[in-house]
DNA sequence: TCGACTACAGCACAGTACGAGGTAGTTCCC
DNA sequence: GGGAACTACCTCGTACTGTGCTGTAGTCGA
């Protein structure tokens, strides 16, 4: 029957930097620290992978969108962590503002009695 | 700055199955038209090009959600309509749903005072 | 005759998500 | 001290989908 990915994965194509972006911009974080932020705020519908995330990660820095440090940890692996830059910023808000006139046109054009 | 495509460019990616069963959901219609219609419906915001419109709906054939015939035409070449089945309509419902949860989780990580 | 439009299809390419694997540090328990 | 479990980063191969280009073919008007 051709079985592919669920429809729900597919959709998620796209979101990610929003994501990214929608959590760091509440403070510094850390990648792995971003996974959870993301899984906990979904309510765990949204579980970044890690071959995911990481590359995400370093596009939104080559873009110069993410600044990043290194940082030891008392307890663990060191850790990179991830802040907005000022065009993070303008990022985040053109990202928000986008992702909701996309909303509302698959509605328009997909969802019945608006 | 490795410059990459649109942020909406990538959104658009796993919702062309949505679209697509939607228009064709108020009737029987042949691929051409069904892109004009998401392109007329979306306010010009969505053109699916021919090379991911054809592909998905023999996706949606395949997966036993389309059934189509030819039909010649009395002006140009002869057309493929294009009909929900049973499990289209089903196919239909559930992907609205799926796309609706989806935008309320992301709106929720994503869009602060929600 | 030529261009524009209709209408379908296939191909190479690009971008992204995922899973699997690798490296490495800490903690805890037997 | 040995092993499992968890933290934390990274990279690779694979799968899927959207796009642009090309091809085929019919109709229509200048």
């Amino acid at each position: 029957m051709a079985r592919g990915p669920s429809f729900a994965t597919q959709l998620l194509k796209g979101t990610t930097p929003l994501l990214v972006l929608s959590v760091i911009g509440e403070g510094e974080l850390y990648g792995y620290e971003i996974a959870q932020r993301v899984r906990e705020q979904s309510g765990g519908a949204f579980a970044p992978s890690e071959g995911s995330l990481y590359p995400a990660l370093h596009r939104l820095e080559a873009d110069g969108a993410l600044a990043a440090t290194w940082r030891d940890s008392d307890r663990g692996p060191r850790r990179r962590y991830y802040r907005l830059t000022d065009r993070g910023r303008g990022l985040l808000a053109e990202s928000r503002a986008e992702w909701s006139a996309f909303v509302r046109t698959v509605d328009r054009v997909a969802v019945p009695g608006r």
